[in-house]
DNA sequence: TCAGTGACTGACC
DNA sequence: GGGTCAGCCACTG
């Protein structure tokens, strides 16, 4: 609890610039990140996030945009109704159009 | 201390 | 074209 890494950090950076109507992956910001190969972690750090208001953990999903962390908002439809509001279509736990509300953040 | 687990991903068969 | 496997690393019991 409360390790709060420096790459814990940098995850919570990226996610918070994710503009507003956009989603994106967890291999994008590990990748961003440089350490493409521990998207795991940061799902893990997402884990810590999500209990942060200032960051908006719903916008993170997996390579297909599958809503796969939905279990850990506090009740399975709140990342799915975040969702909806901003605009994007869910149709069985995953993001429609997703290739078309996916933001780079290596862009 | 050690082994198991997880909001994942890419490679291999 | 699909299912399976290994790697990644922090946290928990």
């Amino acid at each position: 609890m409360q390790q709060q890494n420096e790459f814990f950090k940098r995850v919570y950076k990226v996610v918070r610039k994710i503009p507003y109507g956009k989603v994106t992956t967890y291999g994008s910001i590990a990748k961003y990140l440089g350490a493409a190969k521990s998207a795991r972690m940061v799902g893990y750090a997402m884990n810590s996030a999500h209990a942060r208001p200032d960051i908006p953990a719903h916008r993170v999903v997996n390579r297909i945009g599958l809503l796969t962390g939905k279990h850990h908002f506090g009740g399975i439809k709140t990342m799915q109704q975040l969702l909806e509001v901003e605009g994007h279509v869910i149709i069985d736990d995953q993001i429609q159009h997703f290739d078309a509300v996916f933001w780079n953040p290596n862009a």
